[in-house]
DNA sequence: TCATAATGCTATGTCACATAACAGTCAATC
DNA sequence: GATTGACTGTTATGTGACATAGCATTATGA
């Protein structure tokens, strides 16, 4: 084993899950909620919240997609994405327009508003991750941020 | 045609978080959930859900812990624990014991139930995370269960 | 003794998220 | 070329986890 936890007696024997604090799942939790938490009060100086950035963010990483394949790239659901629309629409940060061959579906295209924002938002973000990783060393970054995308992305071949 | 998201090449020198991608806690987010609904349903199987099972095992790994250590250790309010406990008390898988010093407090341990169900309820949730971690290594799980308690506890050698 | 704090608890609010249904549009099949 | 099914954006509504505020009781300590 190369790393031995600092905790109560473990028998070898016992290697399966037998505590709490063996599991994954349960340090996951714990974690996302710690991030969430200084994500959440880290972008209260800009007035937004978590889902409001990622959807910001899927607008001006892929210019004219569609709220659908932002609900799809984000796990969300269709009916939920709309008030975070109307919300950062208001705010002047994107704007629709309707597909040349589908009549269906808006295409999303940020701002230059949009952009600033974009780009402040996700400052702020970074600096509390700076903060949240702080006893992290750069490679166990990249590697922690590989492991997790591991976890939930599907199997298909996917980005490189 | 839905939009492939074609991403601009990253330059390796360019270390900064410039894309949704980049955060880590985006992917402890997404990782988070993917595990939360995978609990979910693995636990269905015993009736009982995510945070009922993290009490119950505070009890068997510490009998004789209180309501508020529990709330203490697995970061959770008071008056949130109330309905768990009787839950699970209803079940029979705990008993309630007055402290001999304070009056105030209340001593969980136990039963036999107990003790069972969480070994049964511990199983699923290992069942659903061997599945969830099967592309990882035992070295990668072992470093990723490591680098997450990093992040979220507390600097202090604290066990929880 | 009086102020402060902790425990277990009730009642209630909030907020993210899911479900169900809709009209309009598209595409494929018969 | 009607029809069937699927997809889009949307409204309305439910739900479930979680937080807040306050209570009576008990403990602590200046």
């Amino acid at each position: 084993m190369p790393l031995e936890k600092t905790q109560p007696e473990r028998n070898p024997e016992d290697a399966k899950f037998g505590r709490l604090d063996d599991l994954v799942g349960y340090h996951l939790r714990r974690a996302s909620i710690f991030d969430l938490q200084g994500v959440g009060s880290a972008l209260e100086r800009a007035n937004t919240r978590p889902v409001p950035m990622s959807v910001l963010l899927s607008i001006t990483e892929t210019p004219g997609i569609s709220s659908a394949e932002i609900c799809r790239s984000l796990g969300m659901q269709r009916a939920n994405i709309v008030p975070i629309l109307a919300e950062l629409e208001e705010r002047g940060l994107f704007l629709r327009e309707a597909d040349e061959s589908d009549q269906r579906v808006q295409r999303l295209f940020p701002t230059r508003r949009g952009e600033e924002a974009a780009t402040e938002w996700l400052a702020l973000v970074a600096e509390h991750e700076r903060s949240m990783l702080r006893r992290l060393t750069a490679a166990e970054q990249t590697e922690l941020r590989r492991l997790l995308a591991k976890i939930w992305q599907e199997d298909g071949p996917k980005q490189g």
